[in-house]
DNA sequence: CTGTTAGCGCATTCAC
DNA sequence: GTGAATGCGCTAACAG
């Protein structure tokens, strides 16, 4: 076989064979001077070394890759870079990641199932583990990727895999006692994507706790979600009548407050409109109250908990649950005087 | 050498001797079959492709990467995941690189040089090519990585690399006489990474345009820039007398105008504001008048550009520039009466 | 401490 | 059209 393109630049690279050759050591003991150093004397090592330098030889991963089954190369799923949800998490991801020294491939399945399932046909050979967040997979598909490499998921809850679950529970039912608290009577949920988990969990909290305080909830789609389904929904809500209403996530309760004022609605005097995530910050205007979501921790502890799991660590039954709590910031106030009423 | 935990969970991966075996054929023959199905009779393709197929064999990517030197996977290194700027282009590089059947690594510097090349020097070894997005590294450095891949650079000016450059100048232009027609006379420009080619082109085209018209133009700095510097460039902007001013980039924008609205400035009535990359859509408040920057386009075109290189297209010098354009919205309007004479 | 030997899984010359 | 042999660059036993 012939040599190809690697190296088409600046020539061939050197390999340990060359080093071997010229420090006048073998082949074995080159790699040693790379991988395990305490196994040679320092003086080898220090030769070693020099001579590589020189030659401009670094380690072919790949090649090493081959021996060890060992590549250093982790991958992460997302289902939208573009959602202001995941840029912090795969930062976080990123970050956890580099301290262990390894490589992360990203993939975006843009929310479809078939795209994710690509992706993970191409990554599963050259990662040594994976994690999928929000994944829109079917279980089925999860669990023959997750016996083939450590697998953990992100706001994805299957039983028997790892995976690390927002828990916006808390947060939303705070929501809701603070919206009751403020007098409101009938609050809508704006939800999202129905095969979302984070949906699920959030539709489900609100309706518990506004069982629990007596409020009437409706609800209205807003699908994708995005800024401009949000702005959409607000016709519909105010027709509906409702005082109040907590959106699947920032960025719908984003574009609803643009749609509010587009009808002359005012927050929070008139309206109030709750987020979830909280990943826009104060940015929106009025500044948004919202359900802090720590995404960015997720991210960290996914990779912490693939890690572990990669290093033989007990991979049984790991549900790692973060904790999310109520931002109160401008765009809650009073329920209105009713308005027909007036 | 003994196997090691390549495919501990379950079971060891069947490779092509097994296929081989179980097909009755030789393993060049099921290499065949996967690489160059053209060469064998449609019936044994069929056969080995089926018996694969029962095994639950796929092509090991790292054996094959070492054999023929081509791995397909690429990486992209931005300075800031985080930042709304490359949220799009990621996913456009993405994109463009999918259809090509190849798999993307991503990097985040944090705008740190240091982990710019420690990344850098992770990737090197197991990609065939890469894109430097924002690249905080100096001359020197990025020459020595381009001579060992095909690297293209994205909004980084240097002779001799592929780059991609969008060019934000005349939106600028345009931004500027927007504004002078709108009657103001002096502006302030609210500048970003001092080593940052775009602050650098984005700030002489202000000049060189408030020149030709004019124009009084200080600068302000907002560093890094974020919202929340930009917010506290509101206070000096105010105090400096002048009755608009243009953003490094749509997020500093954002935060002026919350800096402005905290200072109970009227945006657009007492005063403008004009961003920078078009990324925040209508979604500030007021919505924002910015120049579009087509960023997704930027890593689309990068990707282009790499792949042509990668297949040993021509290498020598490209500068492809990206367009940009004025997109007024509500955040520029008439220079009010001047403030002293009141 | 260091050299020798034997693969990792695959793609590719050559023969046939 | 297909098989046998060889090597990609490196690491890991096994000796010494």
């Amino acid at each position: 076989m012939k040599r190809d393109g690697r190296e088409q630049r600046s020539g061939i690279a050197p390999t340990i064979s060359q080093v071997a050759k010229v420090s006048g050591v073998s082949r074995a003991t080159v790699s040693r001077a790379f991988t395990r150093p305490g196994m040679l004397s320092e003086e080898t090592v220090r030769r070693v070394k020099a001579v590589a330098d020189k030659l401009g030889y670094v380690p072919n991963q790949v090649a090493r890759a081959l021996s060890t089954g060992r590549h250093g190369n982790v991958a992460l799923i997302v289902s939208d870079v573009a959602n202001p949800f995941f840029p912090p998490m795969i930062r976080a991801a990123q970050l956890h990641a580099d301290k262990a020294g390894l490589c992360v491939f990203l993939g975006n399945s843009d929310e479809d199932p078939a795209r994710e399932e690509l992706l993970l046909g191409r990554f599963i050979g050259q990662v040594e583990g994976l994690v999928l967040a929000s994944s829109r997979l079917d279980e089925a598909q999860i669990r023959i990727y997750a016996a083939r490499r450590p697998l953990v998921l992100i706001n994805r809850d299957i039983e028997g895999i790892t995976r690390v679950l927002i828990d916006t529970a808390p947060g939303v039912e705070a929501a809701i006692a603070h919206l009751a608290e403020l007098g409101h009577r009938h609050i809508a949920y704006v939800s999202g994507p129905t095969t979302s988990w984070s949906n699920q969990q959030r539709r489900n909290a609100v309706r518990k706790e506004a069982a629990k305080r007596g409020l009437k909830v409706i609800a209205i789609p807003a699908r994708p979600p995005s800024y401009g389904t949000g702005r959409l929904a607000a016709a519909p809500i105010v027709a509906s009548g409702v005082t109040a209403a907590i959106a699947f996530d920032d960025l719908v309760a984003q574009g609803l407050l643009a749609g509010l004022a587009a009808l002359d609605v005012d927050v929070p005097r008139s309206f109030s409109v709750v987020g979830c995530d909280d990943v826009l910050g104060e940015t929106t205007y009025p500044p948004l109250t919202t359900v802090s979501a720590r995404c960015a921790d997720a991210g960290d502890v996914a990779v912490g908990l693939l890690l572990s799991q990669m290093n033989g660590g007990a991979s049984g039954e790991i549900r790692h649950k973060l904790n999310s709590h109520l931002v109160v910031r401008a765009s809650t106030g009073p329920a209105p005087a009713r308005r027909k009423s007036r």
